[in-house]
DNA sequence: TTGTCGGCCGATCGCCGACAA
DNA sequence: TTGTCGGCGATCGGCCGACAA
């Protein structure tokens, strides 16, 4: 998953310290989240919290649910080795603050009309004006086709119209197939994201109690990085 | 799954060896109908094949396809121990060719138009006769309601009416249901059993290159026969 | 006897403007 | 500006007898 996107889908809220930061690593709280207590016998430590290096992150998302995630991957060695080069196309600083990289996004938290199976979505002006290319306005109505791309790179094709009295945006045709394939409900969330090139791309932010298992899953280093 | 039931679903060129009859294991023909190498680590024995004394089988369904299958475990020792007891209710003979034990059966491969989605099933006449409850061929039309159980216990409702010029059997309402749910196309087949006692069974066969794995999960005795 | 077809009817889907918050 | 509603036309599911293999 591009940062760029993941980051969008996260939100503002979600921080991902720099690669090379250094982080407190509190194996007790991990385990208290995890679906099943951890193997710690390789933790050779006694205190409550380890000094670490963030040697590696990886953005993710669930193929399943959309969810999107982030594998940390720590080193507990003191003094820090030397910093490995930054694969190319990872920007640094991303996560830590840094800026959007010319991607603009929206938000907008579904209704119950959005997520009815019997309706469209209503986009919000201020979506419609910053996200989506300009309609023509001479026209009757004004309509055209988007093409967005999720965090998979899967395309979705929406109809995106200018209607009613009054005039409002709307998604309808491919709207509601993509309600039903991401299974999206009432109080969910979609993100809308245009990149410098213009080009679009959504994400999804689910409200059920659903939480991801923080399970160890080894990590495999870039080649050329050990 | 009961042994009667699972029998009709496998077929007549099914045959299942007895408990306690003597067989010959042959280690590389399994292995190469399986997913993935089996450990032979156990197998001390340098000939291509294995007296064996069958110590248990188990009538199993796959969850997902409904595909029913055996698991029989063999015990290589000679002179063959002891015969334990054969639990309650698993009737010996079973798939050795014995007999059907009350239970009738009749299987139909589906037509297009019986897998079509937008039609019903034509029934059999023989099928209706030898398996269904008779109809009060007195009402017009001949109509009645059938519920059937699948091999995991699952109930199936179905209209069964027998209407047309020419008069034919017909499920109508719920098949479809169990068609899409079942996941069947032209091709796959249906088995209808009834037992002694009048109860309604009803199994899949399919067609697909669909191929059961064969990898080997403990078999766990029944408590007392150790 | 039974497989397939076209007809037909009701249910659902989904697009629409009206209207009010 | 935008959330929800009722209307309504198009589509689809599914039950039917006709007919032929």
């Amino acid at each position: 998953v591009h940062p760029y996107v993941w980051k969008a889908c996260a939100g503002t809220a979600a921080k991902i310290p720099a690669i090379g930061s250094r982080v407190y690593y509190f194996p007790q709280g991990h385990a208290e989240q995890s679906s099943c207590w951890p193997d710690f016998s390789a933790v050779l430590c006694r205190r409550s919290f380890v000094l670490c290096t963030v040697s590696a992150v990886r953005f993710l998302a669930s193929p399943d649910t959309d969810e999107v995630f982030a594998q940390i991957a720590l080193d507990p060695r003191f003094p820090p080795p030397p910093l490995v080069p930054v694969p190319v196309g990872t920007p640094d600083g991303v996560g830590g603050g840094g800026g959007s990289g010319g991607v603009v996004s929206f938000a907008k938290i579904l209704t119950p009309s959005d997520a009815n199976n019997g309706g469209g979505f209503s986009v919000p002006r201020f979506c419609a004006d910053l996200i989506f290319p300009g309609l023509d306005f001479k026209a009757e109505p004004p309509v055209q086709t988007i093409s967005v791309r999720d965090v998979h790179g899967t395309r979705w094709v929406f109809r995106h119209i200018y209607r009613g009295t009054p005039r409002r945006h709307l998604l309808t045709t491919g709207w509601s197939k993509f309600v039903n394939c991401k299974k999206l409900v009432a109080g969910d969330s979609v993100v809308f994201m245009k990149n410098d090139a213009g080009e679009l791309f959504v994400g999804v932010r689910r409200t059920g109690r659903f939480c991801g298992s923080m399970d160890y899953v080894p990590y495999r280093p870039p080649a050329g990085a050990g």
